[in-house]
RNA sequence: GCGUCUGUCGUCAAGUGGUUAAGACCUCGGAUUGUGGUUCCGAUAUGCAUGGGUUCGAGUCCCAUCAGACGCCCCA
């Protein structure tokens, strides 16, 4: 036998009978995201590398190992890792710094990061994510992350918890990097193959190793006094302090985790996550932030921005069962013509219909009526002749002469 | 990139070195030439991820490769 083709590691065919909640989960976006006043953007699959590198930020995982990077005609092209920084550019490059604010944007589609694939990541995966620009004032952060809650709920997760940080301004972050590096210096050769990385690359990841003697060291007194020491400048302070406050006053229930630290080099000041239980290890549905310096660092003019993307793949697997939906009806008919014609009738009505295209003798297609529909539309050579059809409720077994007219008043 | 576990029909599986690889569901056909979902009968793996090895003999033991699941790193 000619050798069969199979698909990528990482990569999954999303397979009809998914298909209910892959259409509830995109409806959904479509309903809330629009009660809120975005409006979807579709963007390029593959951009510039540059793109990434400078827009994701070129010490991160994501674009040091996990890009889909090829040449082509001398340009470096990447498939996207994360849809961000190609929204950002469309934003400069349309001059939506001209729109009057806040510009509110969402996106759905496919993503790509090479990463070995486990519970609730894959290669090939899809973000729908939001991007508000414009908008510098901690409202815009609380309405993103409410927004987020909005739509969880909609889809009927509930079981979820939002978890907040500021990670502070680019100058206050960098006192707070100096001082984790001093106080854990004297213990840097104790310190795990991973965290001595971390400890150049991006100290504030360094604290919540899962190693248990980087906990031990982690949980010296004068090292947990510089972790939990309130860092963050003053403006970043209220900022901070005014987003609680909103979250307080819109009921939205929240915990504070100081460790929180998102990976990509972007944000600014908010970073939050909404993790549920019921998922592995990869157990957060929703990641985002404020990213206030990367529409200029992309070459625009200096546009506060905040956002967040939720994996759909992870929502999925929280997501029920939807059952297939049956057709309305299927004929029974040996001449194939004449069911063709009443089908086009019906279908033209409106009504979900097939019919045989087999051939198939009369008992098989009473058989396939009942797997498929919830009525059996029977048009025998007396039918045809009268100009009439049997209606026949396939729950029930009661059966009913109509005339053709009539027959989808008698299917609702 | 690292670690752990797994790989028998479309699906779920039995099989624990010894003749022709259980069973169930799905699918298809028949009983049933205009009445289905119940029932009965029948069909469907020259092969146990692939390639080597051990053995008189391998789905069963060993090695390698590939694939999958889960975890680490990182992320949605």
């Amino acid at each position: 036998m000619t050798k069969m083709i199979k698909v990528l590691k990482g990569t999954k065919d999303i397979l009809p009978q998914e298909a209910g909640q892959w259409h509830k989960l995109e409806q959904k976006a479509l309903e809330i995201f629009t009660k809120y006043g975005y409006r979807e953007i579709r963007t390029p699959i593959f951009e510039a590398t540059e793109l990434f590198a400078r827009g994701v930020g070129d010490t991160t995982d994501i674009v040091n190992k996990e890009m889909y990077t090829f040449e082509k005609s001398d340009r470096s092209i990447t498939l996207r890792p994360e849809n961000t920084a190609g929204v950002v550019r469309s934003f400069i490059e349309n001059n939506m710094t001209r729109l009057s604010t806040p510009v509110k944007l969402w996106y759905k589609g496919p993503m790509f990061r090479y990463e070995r694939p486990q519970a609730g990541r894959q290669r090939q995966f899809h973000q729908v994510g939001v991007e508000m620009f414009g908008i510098k004032e901690p409202a815009a952060d609380a309405e993103v992350i409410i927004l987020a809650v909005d739509y969880l709920k909609s889809l009927g997760l509930n079981d979820l918890e939002v978890e907040i940080n500021s990670l502070g301004c680019p100058k206050c972050r960098e006192e707070y990097k100096k001082r984790i590096k001093e106080v854990l210096k004297p213990e840097f050769d104790n310190l795990c193959e991973d965290c001595k990385n971390r400890y150049e690359k991006n100290p504030l990841r360094l604290l919540d190793c899962k190693v248990e003697s980087c906990k031990e060291i982690f949980a010296k007194p004068e090292i947990q006094k510089v972790i939990q020491s309130d860092f963050i400048c003053e403006e970043c302070a209220q900022h901070y302090k005014d987003l609680k406050s909103y979250l307080d006053r819109l009921n939205v229930p929240y915990t504070e985790n100081k460790l929180l630290v998102r990976g990509l080099d972007y944000y600014n000041r908010t970073v939050f996550e909404i993790k549920s239980n019921n998922l592995g290890s990869q157990n957060a549905v929703c990641g985002g932030g404020r990213y206030d310096s990367l529409v200029k660092n992309l070459g625009g003019e200096d546009t506060p921005a905040v956002g967040w993307a939720m994996g759909m793949e992870r929502l999925n697997s929280l997501l029920p069962d939807v059952e297939p939906e049956k057709l309305d009806a299927y004929i029974v008919c040996n001449s194939p013509s004449d069911a063709f014609e009443l089908a086009q009738e019906l279908r033209g009505n409106g009504i979900k219909v097939e019919f045989d295209l087999a051939n198939k003798k009369f008992t098989k297609q009473l058989e396939k009526a009942s797997k498929v529909a919830k009525y059996a539309l029977i048009l025998g050579e007396d039918e045809i002749r009268s100009n009439k059809v049997a209606v026949k409720n396939l729950a029930t077994s009661e059966q009913i002469s109509v005339d053709r007219d009539d027959v989808t008043n008698h299917i609702g």
